[in-house]
Order: structure tokens, then C-alpha cells, then sequence
DNA sequence: GCTTGACTTGGAGTGCGCTCGAGGTGATAG
DNA sequence: CTATCACCTCGAGCGCACTCCAAGTCAAGC
């Protein structure tokens, strides 16, 4: 597969996959004699990886730390876990964060729904709480 | 009460507070004779609004907007509804696809804890999925 | 009256995560 | 054989959301 053809794939610019190899947030993709990218399953399996984690916030330090740990094999395995561990605990926070703040829209929603906002005070000077 | 006061009550600097202000994510700030900021109960209102749906990942752009709308008066609660009800929109699809990552976060971690990743080929060809 | 210190402004600088451009190479079509 | 075209690298540039800095002002304490 050539870099178009991930790009379209999973929905990422060539250059934010070259960029992605180029600091290690993705292995070293194998290449064809000419020195062409030529993504294999495992390779895009790590983009699909990154693009999933990457969407979620996660940051990318954390991900190529992640990335260079697999590379050092073996002996890694229980700091690799650890720091999944500590990216989903993160991640729980973050969406717990999200949730307060829907809930807030969807009260304010609410307000407008109800017609609450209609009362002059509130709209003289501006106050929405 | 002032800038500084208000930037520990919300965990935002004061450069930030001015910031804020300063692109119209907040409504201008009652001054002191002085010039000196002089934040009122309305005032923190929308510092609190704004950090709300800013840590919950809502544009800087909607969020002025919807402000100028606010400023503007009664005749744009139906458009200001309407923009809250977008970026709800938007706030649920960012919270499903974190949910998708969590899932797939959580299945990478059951993997680590059955001892899946030991496997050797997993290992020698990087292979995560 | 003078010092101190928190505030003011406008503008420049920073860090992250891409994104683009220049200049070059290799494989296929005519 | 040449032209085209997608790919390559390296380095610079960009947009967002702050963050910092320089230079100035005001108000309270000595």
C-alpha cells in the first residue's frame, strides 16, 4: 500500500503520516527498493492505533514513548501497561470533564427552550447565570 | 473583585483573563475610576461559562460569537439556541468517538493483563493488533 | 513626596501539531 | 528516450491558543 492509498484509508494527509513516522509516533514503515513507503498490516495497524489514540487527546509524547518501548521488545511489557493505564485514567478524567460541560450546555439549552431568556434582566446586562 | 482574584477562583492566568476579553470571549469588564478591571458577578459568570466550554473543547470562534450575539439583545436568542444546539452536537460526537478510543484503549489493556503481548511474534514484528 | 507593587496596553514570542514548498528520484506511458 | 507523476527528504511556515515582555500608570504605605 502506498502512502496515498493509508492516507485515504484512514482519513490522514501524506505528510501527517510521514510526519507521524518521522518522530516516531508510528515504526519505521518498510520500503520498496526505490525507497517507496509500502505500508504492510502492521503498519497500518499503528497508524489506525495512533489516529484512534490522537483523536482521543491523547498526546503524543506519550505515544511515542509507547511506540519506542514496543520497539525495545520484551522487558518493556509492564512499563508499556503502565502507561496505557495512566493515558485511560487521563482519558477518564477528560471525559468526565466532558460530561459536566454538556450537562451545563444542556441546561442553558434548556433556559433558552423555556424561555427563561427572555426575561429583561437577564438580557439588559447580559447576565446568563 | 480583580483580575488576580478571579484567575485563582477559575485556575485561568491573568494574561489569559485579558485574553479572553481582549478577542470578545468575554464581555468588556467593568473598570475602576483607574482603568483598573473590577470583575462583577456577571463577569465571572461568563469566566466560568468560557472555561467550562473551553476544557470541554468548544472553538474559540462559537464561543465569541455566540458573546456578540448575547450583546446584541433579544432578537438573537433563536441564533444563540441554535449555536448552543450545534456545539452540543459536537460535544456528544467528540464524546462517542473518546468512548470508541476508551473501549479500544481498555481492550489493549486486557490484552497486556492476559499476558497476550507475550507472544513471541507479537513481540519480534511489532505487530498490536 | 517617594517607593512599591499590582495593574494597564500593545505587540512579540512560544509550543503543539501539523502543513507546505523546494528540489530531487524512480517507475510507468507514449 | 523522454515526459509525467507520485513519491522522497529537509527545512521552513502556519494556525491556534495562549504566554510573556516592555513600558507605562495608579493607589496605598512610609
Amino acid at each position: 500500500m502506498t502512502i496515498t492509498d493509508v492516507s485515504k484509508k484512514y482519513g490522514l494527509t501524506p505528510d501527517t503520516l510521514r510526519y507521524y513516522e518521522r518522530i516516531g509516533l508510528i515504526p519505521p514503515v518498510p520500503r520498496t527498493k526505490g525507497g517507496v513507503r509500502d505500508y504492510d498490516e502492521n503498519s497500518c495497524g499503528w497508524v489506525e492505533l495512533m489516529k484512534c489514540m490522537r483523536s482521543a487527546g491523547v498526546q503524543i509524547e506519550a505515544l511515542i514513548e509507547y511506540v519506542a518501548l514496543s520497539r525495545q521488545g520484551d522487558e518493556t511489557v509492564a512499563e508499556r501497561k503502565a502507561l496505557l493505564i495512566e493515558q485511560r485514567k487521563q482519558m477518564e478524567d477528560r471525559m468526565a470533564e466532558m460530561q459536566k460541560s454538556l450537562d451545563r450546555l444542556n441546561a442553558k439549552i434548556d433556559g433558552y427552550e423555556q424561555g427563561l431568556m427572555k426575561r429583561e434582566r437577564i438580557l439588559r446586562d447580559g447576565m446568563e447565570e
